[in-house]
DNA sequence: ATAATTTAAATTGTGCACAACTTAATTGTT
DNA sequence: AACAATTAAGTTGTGCACAATTTAAATTAT
């Protein structure tokens, strides 16, 4: 394993400006929705599961109530999404789309098609680096297993 | 390509959460170091290229001057690093380590390694990461290119 | 030489991302 | 049943990340 401290041979910056850049094309693209990429992916799970409560938004997400719960009230504030108390748990808050966001799901059917079409990429690489991404992943969660066992 | 608005589909998740979580990684190895992940960037470009100008630092990690303004204040204030206007061109501020930050990089050198053992990948995946990575930026850069051609 | 344009930093404002903490509801234990 | 421990959201504070604007210096054009 090459090691140097050069910027360009180190796996987390490229995984940053990569990340990064790729975000900044969905700007443009998300702009017309009035969505941030954030709030996106956060319509993509309840597109999927509507309904579904905080905590497993988070989960799903990889991101905590420290943000989640701004962002849900600013797609509250748009008119996107709706909350409630969970009757069975009234600590849950459950994250409901509104027929507005419900309706949004329609203009955002294009946006991967889009994407793909400006990265210009076919569908074997696609699912090379797709294949990739879930490996680094497993290998981060890997580590944090073991770390977790002792 | 397959077209889904499913979450665990889109590239852009996979590299969002891919990075989140190797950031993640990084924070308790930097931790001893006073420097968050962005700091810890800028000394790496500033370990090779000493004496460099806000300019070219934020070409080399994609960020701009409403991100390092505040960051370089940041590494000031610790005492890594220094900053003074460019003699020749006074627009241009100049940032360079100071001897505590030169002698951070002894600290630093064993940050990849720590790094690799943590993700326990081999040298082949490595390098198949690193290019799969650079090719997506590429295809980026590309579709930047063909945008401002018309 | 002067005016117009461009360039480099800094500032302001918004929105993540996350650690640390608080509050309230639920579950487990004795 | 009463108390302790756990869990779910929310809040506070810090630090990016970036768009938009401002200020000052340097270039270019006339």
């Amino acid at each position: 394993m090459e090691q140097t401290l050069k910027l360009e041979h180190q796996i987390c910056f490229q995984l940053y400006t990569a990340s990064k850049e790729l975000t900044r094309l969905y700007r443009p693209i998300l702009e017309p929705l009035n969505l941030t990429y954030s709030q996106y992916l956060v319509m993509l799970v309840l597109w999927e599961e509507d309904g579904i409560d905080l905590r497993q938004l988070g989960t799903r997400l990889t991101l905590d109530s420290g943000t989640l719960s701004p962002l849900v009230k600013r797609l509250i504030q748009i008119g996107y999404v709706e909350k409630s108390r969970s009757s069975d748990d009234e600590r849950k808050v459950v994250v409901r789309l509104t027929d507005r966001g419900s309706a949004l799901r329609e203009q955002a059917m294009d946006v991967p098609l889009q994407v793909s079409g400006m990265l210009n990429i076919d569908e074997a690489t696609y699912v090379a680096y797709m294949e990739m991404l879930t490996d680094i992943k497993t290998r981060l969660h890997d580590f944090g297993e073991r770390q977790r066992e002792q």
